[in-house]
DNA sequence: TCATTTTCCGCACGAACGTTCGTGCTTGGC
DNA sequence: GCCAAGCACGAACGTTCGTGCGGAAAATGA
């Protein structure tokens, strides 16, 4: 699909370093017929969102909804979040990281679709979470919107420094400390997913 | 001066959205007058990122280095660039934050400039905790440089989420969470430094 | 086979970008 | 008082941006 360069091409210049002209160069047909698909800059740079929200939900949300809910489900999702970050789905490492930083400034129809996007993931991980304190496998007291406000906080500092300073170490440090995070939250410590990986 | 105007932009907009002639215009002096002070872009983006720099010691390192080694550094260190942010000093948020994550794809001067503050930023709060481990008021066992690794992600992961979503909650809980993650490496739980704030 | 519709390309426009140039105005040293 | 030097200015350069228009080519239906 076009929209997989231009998500490509997002994650590395941001969604404003997009341009009609570049991407129609790199994909062989004319600029003027790229731009007939969308009509707007602002409507290619939506179409790119949904574009890549779609390949995010194929690599990191799908895996994770194929092993049962719990604890499990919540390690799943981190680790093929950090797997789909690491194995650079997206040259630019994630798609979101780079384009919310970029958004997150000022106001427009891109920033909301960008913000619905990062909101949706965060409930994602929350849910997960909140599911698996309800299966008996967290304790009581675990707070799911704490517990996922940090566990995106680690994932998304592995996709940042390993980036910038091109350390590969950091998805390693992000893995441990998710660890660390969640045993004690652990209702069984015989059963924890990453001991069997 | 010229350059505060500069990286209050470049917060909000980027060091590419970041424009000679914009600048020039809200400044009310000729865009070439203010071309010539740094004789092209990238000197300008440079410029802006030393200015920002010593604007961050200033606000951030500056407040952490009166208050003695040890955790209670660690913890102002902590304090301080969550309310550097939350202040909002830079309109758009921390201004590396946004940089960052704008030069993380591609080379050149300006990332290497980014890439180096980014990594004394890193460098500055291992060894605040590494001071704090040798003084006896860490255990033994602390790894400083995944501690900071954390503690890093956990104000970046505030300062992202209160600026896409404006929640204010998320400061509140990157500080618990750094509050959960220093406390079991205490070795004097009576003197916790945030118990007494 | 022909008419109609759709698709896509070539081209051109205006605006904004970074950059260069020539020229006055200010100012400090003799 | 004068001259040299340095600033800052307006204008213009060439390029690239997003966007609109008209026509060729291709696909479609009867």
């Amino acid at each position: 699909m076009i929209l997989r360069r231009a998500a490509d091409i997002a994650s590395r210049n941001g969604l404003e370093g997009l341009s009609i002209g570049g991407l129609s160069g790199e994909l062989g047909v004319s600029k003027s017929g790229l731009f007939g698909y969308f009509g707007s800059k602002e409507e290619l740079q939506l179409a790119t969102v949904r574009a890549a929200a779609r390949i995010f939900v194929t690599e990191v949300v799908q895996p994770a909804l194929s092993v049962p809910p719990g604890l499990g489900r919540v390690w799943r999702l981190c680790e093929s979040w950090l797997s789909y970050s690491q194995r650079r789905v997206f040259p630019g490492g994630c798609f979101f990281f780079t384009v919310t930083a970029e958004f997150e400034g000022r106001p427009g129809r891109v920033r909301d679709a960008v913000a619905a996007a990062s909101l949706d993931w965060r409930r994602l991980v929350e849910r997960t979470i909140e599911d698996a304190r309800q299966l008996g496998q967290l304790i009581e007291s675990a707070d799911a919107e704490q517990v996922a406000f940090e566990l995106i906080a680690l994932m998304e500092a592995a996709n940042g420094v390993s980036l910038l300073q091109d350390e590969a170490a950091a998805y390693q440090r992000a893995r441990s400390a998710i660890q660390a995070r969640l045993r004690p939250l652990a209702t069984d410590h015989t059963a924890l997913p990453w001991a069997s990986s």
